[in-house]
DNA sequence: ATAGGGTTAG
């Protein structure tokens, strides 16, 4: 701060000896008071004066250029307060260089642009950059960065597509700054044209390149080709690897994240705090709770354990890993906490059923002094959707609108969960309709609140609309439309979209899947079919299966089936007394009460 | 004349 302010001072003293212009020096003492206690009042002042200068006549009479060594530091201002984000000082030089008539000028526009985009104001940077009348190469390098860093990826694609259509071939810093722009989309198809314009442009060997290729391609779920690309690369760092890693646990390839992540270090590539948080990463999508422990304890060993980003990544693995007692251990232990590390155990908390506790730690972070964010607020939500709280729900959803977070889809998709739980679908459609962007889990938590509350046909008329307008099913839209099936009863949709979903989306249905159909097919009395698709089903754990399959036997006094769907879960869970209640009761039903006396012997 | 690009938690 103070080093800047000493120079921005020297360079007002410097305009004001050139050009003799009174009002600088006025200003300039403007500039300290502001500074010392950042009053609105003086910014105004500010403006007033800022009205005086002598604007009419001659732009070229009264204001002599500034030397090269002015424009230099004034430059190097703007530099610090993009650096620093001090958007107000940097507002002030903007001002000031106005006021020499220097605001046309090519160089210092670009370093406003700059400065404007690190300060994350890009509409300013962009009406910068378009009152510049020539732009060179560094303009438009500024401007796709400042879009980039901002998060404005496709802003950032129409500047590098503008770039070379007024003639400007793109350099190494513009192929990577529009790969993390199509990364960040998820625009797969522009990534690969990229990709097309970067072989044979010389740079497709450089380390930075390749690793924003393997980026994009991870980060639009192709990790064929980022692995492919990766492989191609000669000589790779710790954030190259690091890249992989990520790429491979964030589109649900542990396994080979772990090995990634042995093969590094067989690589004599030392890992750092950032390779953990994605190894943790696949630990979690693992639900490897022992790798997770052990991974931990290089973490301890490594002296990394003290990172906010390690402390919060450690604490959703153990809350993945089903382990909430590691991960209250783990947030207990840390010596600082910003919001994500409480949204970490509050999720913990949630989804490990101590969704009481999770409202506890939402009350307790605000006590600490942290506001909740968009993601807070979705994690009690989901607390709250677990514990079918509507009151503490709807007091969560004024204050979302209190905070203006009800426009995330986050928020939206966790309110439209919890009014759906809660039995009140008139509100669940009230936030779905008021959605801007809905994502496929908008669209799974509207049919689930439809099925839930016993409005199959909705949910269907749901799950034809969501496709109509491209959004395509996943394996949690078949299960909550087949749960909507079992509502109506119609065992003809059941069938209908269990096939839809296997061989036309080619998605492989879970445990659920099959119980929800069983469930539909066995109520219906269509017990062989039941049957024989229980049979079907790959080695997963049937139990549960095979027990809806016993209770539909027992609703149609089928014994012999019933029989059978028993012993098929006395020897995958010996422990559960469930099929025992349930065979005996048939029994007793059929009216074969010996039998049903010898099988509560077996019992006791 | 500028300066610099790739990885990371809920």
């Amino acid at each position: 701060m103070m080093v800047y302010r000493g120079v921005l001072k020297r360079a007002s003293h410097h305009s004001r000896r050139l050009s003799g212009n009174v009002v600088y020096k006025r200003s300039s003492k403007t500039l300290d008071k502001f500074h010392l206690d950042k009053g609105y009042d003086q910014r105004d002042a500010l403006k007033k004066q800022k009205r005086t200068p002598d604007e009419p006549g001659n732009p070229t009479k009264g204001f002599a250029a500034l030397t090269r060594n002015e424009v230099l530091r004034l430059a190097s201002v703007l530099k610090r307060c993009g650096q620093t984000k001090a958007l107000a000082d940097g507002k002030l030089v903007h001002a000031h260089i106005r006021r020499c008539r220097y605001d046309r000028n090519t160089f210092l526009g670009n370093w406003l642009v700059q400065m404007y985009g690190d300060c994350g104001r890009m509409a300013d940077a962009r009406a910068v950059f378009d009152a510049l009348p020539t732009h060179n190469l560094h303009s438009w390098t500024v401007l796709i960065k400042g879009y980039v860093k901002n998060g404005c990826g496709r802003e950032a694609l129409d500047c590098f597509e503008g770039m070379q259509i007024s003639g400007i071939q793109p350099d190494c810093v513009h192929f990577t700054c529009a790969l993390d722009a199509c990364a960040s989309l998820g625009a797969l198809d522009k990534g690969q044209k990229i990709h097309a314009a970067i072989i044979g442009s010389g740079y497709e060997e450089r380390l930075i390149v390749g690793t924003a290729l393997v980026n994009m391609y991870g980060k639009c779920g192709n990790i064929f080709e980022a692995r492919s690309v990766f492989r191609k690369i000669p000589q790779r760092d710790v954030i190259c690897w690091n890249t992989m890693i990520a790429v491979c646990a964030q589109n649900g390839h542990g396994e080979e994240a772990l090995d990634f992540y042995n093969e590094m270090q067989c690589d004599c590539v030392k890992p750092n705090y950032v390779t953990y948080v994605s190894v943790l990463d696949a630990c979690a999508s693992l639900r490897a709770l022992q790798k997770g422990q052990e991974i931990h304890a290089t973490i301890v060993v490594r002296s990394y354990e003290g990172q906010i980003v390690i402390g919060t990544a450690l604490i959703n693995m153990y809350g993945k890993c089903k382990s909430l007692q590691d991960a209250r251990n783990v947030f207990d232990r840390m010596l600082q906490r910003d919001v994500v590390a409480w949204n970490a155990i509050i999720s913990a908390c949630a989804q490990n059923a101590h969704s009481k506790e999770a409202l506890e730690y939402f009350d307790e972070m605000q006590n600490n002094g942290i506001r909740p964010d968009h993601v807070t607020f979705a994690c009690a939500l989901d607390a709250c959707a677990d514990l079918v709280s509507l009151e503490k729900g709807q007091e969560l959803h004024a204050a979302i609108i209190n905070n203006g977070y009800e426009g995330h889809v986050l928020v939206a998709n966790a309110l439209i969960n919890v009014y759906g739980k809660c039995g009140c679908l008139l509100d669940a459609r009230g936030v779905f309709y008021q959605m801007f962007q809905r994502d496929v889990v908008s669209w799974n938590a509207m049919i689930a609140a439809c099925a839930h509350n016993g409005h199959g046909n909705e949910a269907l008329y749901y799950f034809n609309e969501m496709q109509n307008e491209g959004t395509k099913p996943d394996q949690i839209t078949f299960l909550s439309v087949l749960n909507a099936c079992s509502h109506t009863g119609c065992i003809d949709d059941g069938r209908k979209y269990f096939i839809l979903m296997t061989e036309d989306h080619g998605l492989t249905p879970k445990m659920e899947h099959y119980l929800c159909l069983v469930d539909i097919l066995g109520r219906a009395g269509h017990l062989d079919e039941a049957e024989g698709l229980v049979n079907t089903m790959s080695c997963e754990n049937k139990v549960r299966v095979w027990l809806c399959l016993l209770g539909a036997c027992r609703i149609h006094g089928d014994v012999e089936r019933g029989v059978r769907a028993a012993n098929h879960v006395f020897k995958l869970d010996p422990n559960s007394p469930a099929p025992y209640v349930l065979l005996s009761n048939m029994l007793v039903q059929a009216g074969r009460l010996d039998d049903a006396r010898k099988l509560r012997g077996i019992e006791l």
